[in-house]
RNA sequence: GGCCCGUUCGUCUAGUGGUUAGGACUCAGGGUUUUCAUCUCUGCAACAGGAGUUCGAUUCUCCUACGGGCUACCA
């Protein structure tokens, strides 16, 4: 094939679904692996079902992940993204061939059967509301599939499909097959929902005397129970993803690893590297389950194998839009630092951080060791060192640490757990320099002071 | 119901006419880490069933079961 081009054709329906964006992506590679053109092509033949601002959002999205789109062939280079309410006409005539051709037939009712032979003339049409739809032979059409190989169908068990609307749309199949052909589409790529109404294009091909495109299924993402995924457990839109703090190479990176592995035991993939590896015929014939533990794991392995200044623009607006205000951005650095081989998501941080930011609760656990007399001391001691610093480091909390576990015979657990849980609220946290760094003296003196008077 | 697609650990998957059926996630246990986490080691766990073909089938064929998708003037 010396020209690859492919598309994503996505209704304007809303938000961008994870399942779409695997479709997206798995069209990406295809093009950028071949020196091909990924078109994205906005159906919206369904003017019910439109969504104001869908396309951006979509885009919007899909971009973010690192998905762009190529011009289509020459003639269409004024416009990235092709909508086919504006290409109504191109329809059109696709329907007036048909029906000069006898493949299709006028009706004015849904009873189609007895309109099936019959020829309207113009003057006959006028004021009148009438549909089109295509003629189904009652003979047995095959098609090959890439990943499925050869598939049959029985076209007698077919109704005839409308193809032109009442209201002057098209329906998906005419739209579809019209646009691929015009925009020079030679690798449809394409979800396994897909699959039972291609014999409908392939005869459309067929009536059109057009060369047929490599058709490609790609298995379904699904739901823990094994239905089609959506909306039901958990989220399915990737900008809620990603406003979780799920970070958009992590999501492509697991979502490429749904339905395509590459053969080998790596699993942490770059899309640069899947343009390299990626391979359309080692896609999966039966579909997978969209596993957020395995997600979770993967964005875990992202956040820990990415800077902190990478991740500081992404998580400063997620800690925005969870509350939180951030005095001073080396907190928030110290704070994602620390959450950054932890957690599992942004937001996640967000959690882990909360007793920075929020009034103490401690663990119900530990109260008795708060009430301690052994923790008392150790809280006297501290308050008092911190009184006497002017302002509070690292370092200098470190060294009268382990200056009171020297003095005290105290180490590990047992000197750290009473100092944690006085001012984080757990004996499990950050390193105890950073609390109180981040606390600031002021703060750090009241929680301190609020654990010696417990019980009391 | 009809049609189409599918079926290897719970999940994502590798793999072969003869293998101890491999890896990853999850889970359990150990080690490292003066907390936790990271890291690391170990363990649990699968060829849907039945007939063929074959010296031998998880691998090839057929059937059954199960799962899913589609069955709109939605895409």
């Amino acid at each position: 094939m010396d020209n690859i081009n492919v598309r994503f054709a996505p209704s304007p329906t809303g938000y961008l679904h994870v399942g779409g964006l695997r479709t997206a992506l798995y069209n990406y590679l295809f093009a950028k692996q071949n020196n091909g053109n990924l078109i994205l092509r906005i159906e919206d033949t369904d003017q019910s079902r439109k969504v104001d601002g869908a396309i951006s959002n979509l885009v919007e999205s899909l971009n973010k992940c690192g998905i762009i789109f190529d011009k289509g062939p020459e003639r269409y280079d004024k416009n990235d993204l092709f909508i086919q309410s504006n290409r109504l006409h191109l329809y059109h005539d696709a329907v007036e061939l048909l029906l000069d051709d006898g493949y299709a037939y006028i009706c004015l009712d849904d009873n189609f059967q007895k309109y099936r032979d019959k020829i309207f003339s113009k003057e006959e049409l006028v004021n009148k509301e009438y549909h089109v739809r295509l003629k189904i032979p009652n003979n047995e059409l095959s098609f090959d599939d890439d990943i499925r190989g050869k598939i049959n169908f029985d076209l007698s068990l077919i109704n005839d499909p409308v193809i032109l609307k009442t209201d002057g749309f098209p329906t998906y199949h005419l739209a579809n097959v019209v646009d691929d052909h015009d925009m020079h589409i030679s690798h449809v790529i394409r979800g396994e929902e897909w699959l039972p109404s291609t014999p409908i294009h392939v005869l459309l091909y067929q009536y059109f005397n057009w060369e047929l495109p490599v058709f490609i299924h790609l298995p379904l993402l699904l739901n823990p129970d094994k239905s089609k995924l959506s909306k039901r457990q958990g989220h399915v839109a990737v900008d809620d993803f990603l406003n979780d703090g799920y970070l958009a190479d992590a999501l492509i990176n697991f979502i490429a690893l749904l339905g395509w592995n590459p053969k080998t035991n790596d699993e942490l993939f770059s899309i640069d590297q899947l343009i390299n590896q990626f391979n359309i015929n080692n896609v999966q014939k039966a579909g997978a389950v969209f596993d957020i533990d395995k997600l979770n794991w993967m964005n875990a392995q992202y956040l820990k194998n990415t800077e902190v200044s990478q991740l500081l623009p992404i998580a400063k607006k997620i800690f925005i839009n969870n509350n939180f205000i951030i005095k001073d951005e080396s907190d928030l650095v110290s704070i994602v630092e620390f959450g950054k081989s932890r957690c599992n998501t942004i937001k996640d941080i967000v959690q882990l951080a909360n007793p920075f930011f929020q009034d103490l609760t401690y663990n119900p656990d530990y109260l008795s060791l708060l009430a301690d007399s052994k923790s008392k001391a150790i809280y006297l001691i501290l308050i008092e060192k911190i009184e006497g610093l002017q302002l509070v480091s690292e370092s200098d909390i470190k060294l009268i640490i382990s200056d009171i576990g020297n003095k005290m015979n105290l180490k590990g657990k047992d000197l750290f757990f009473p100092i944690r849980l006085a001012i984080w609220g757990d004996v499990h946290g950050p390193d105890i320099g950073l609390i109180i760094k981040i606390l600031e003296k002021e703060k750090s003196l009241e929680r301190l002071h609020r654990a010696l008077n417990y019980g009391k």
